[in-house]
DNA sequence: TTGAAAAAAGATAAATTAGTCTTTATTTAT
DNA sequence: ATAAATAAAGACTAATTTATCTTTTTTCAA
């Protein structure tokens, strides 16, 4: 469904938003380790959501680290999956066909449409805080460990 | 969403089940070129099409090529997706959580859940032979391409 | 103003997926 | 029986994605 790069950017946005906070950075290892992913991949990916659509803001230094501004936390889904290039799901041809449109179908565009529309719904309508909040929720995990919120 | 392998391998069997039938066997080369995808990796997958879940059938020889029997035809189009080892969208986690479930459930899972009980539902309740119909609709396209039906 | 802590950037490696080519086995028709 | 047509099987190459390691830059605190 999504590549690793999109997982691990859903995942350690979501962590992020719900541990960190403008005075409290994470550190990439300690996200890493939160959300079960590679460290170093993690970072390459932690360094595409700081560059495209300012997903997640970072400073280098002691006390450095990763955080959310209040905006951030506003964004839908969805900014998260295109500043990883992985936002194909709800935009492309589920046969990938260049040229597939409502006056140029393809055999399955009449079924897709529906439901592409609703993932389209999912990815834009809910933020990143709206995630965080759902893993608030206690019961709610990430990578198979609760996270506890403070 | 798919994979290239996923794609290529839907394209096929619909051409296949479109054209195709016991007496008018259908060649590699013809295949290929009216999906529109590279050849000798078509051919791979075709291997894999009959030799799984007996989607495909083919005969070596002069004459022979492939084609649908009565009941691949009857097929879900969920049976294509297995046999090419593609269906985890609908059974995996969108986060790529191992253990994701009702009782442990990731932050989108919510969310998803109905989402991806559409998708099952899809590949699930749709046969190859509806997607064929699909096709021989006139106005419906596999690759580009206006694909005559006899 | 120096040292240490952090992310950024860059270079490389490993794994997976996609794609190609060659050889073999099977089938049909002559 | 033999030759030709075809898919199957296997070996190989290329591209992409995933993952790791090293070096550089920035920032803070002593």
């Amino acid at each position: 469904m999504l590549s690793k790069s999109a997982e691990y950017a859903l995942r350690a946005t979501i962590y992020i938003a719900l541990k960190g906070s403008e005075d409290n950075k994470l550190g990439i290892d300690e996200i890493a380790t939160a959300i079960d992913s590679p460290q170093y991949f993690t970072a390459k990916i932690l360094q595409l959501l700081t560059k495209n659509n300012g997903v997640v803001s970072s400073v280098r230094g002691p006390n450095g680290g990763f955080y959310l501004t209040d905006a951030a936390r506003k964004l839908p889904v969805r900014a998260v999956l295109e500043a990883v290039g992985e936002d194909g799901i709800i935009t492309k041809c589920v046969l990938g066909l260049k040229e597939c449109s409502e006056s140029r179908p393809c055999p399955m565009h009449e079924q897709y449409r529906y439901i592409k529309a609703q993932l389209r719904q999912m990815f834009e309508k809910t933020s990143i805080q709206d995630l965080a909040n759902e893993s608030g929720k206690g019961k709610i995990v990430i990578n198979n460990r609760q996270i506890k919120t403070k």
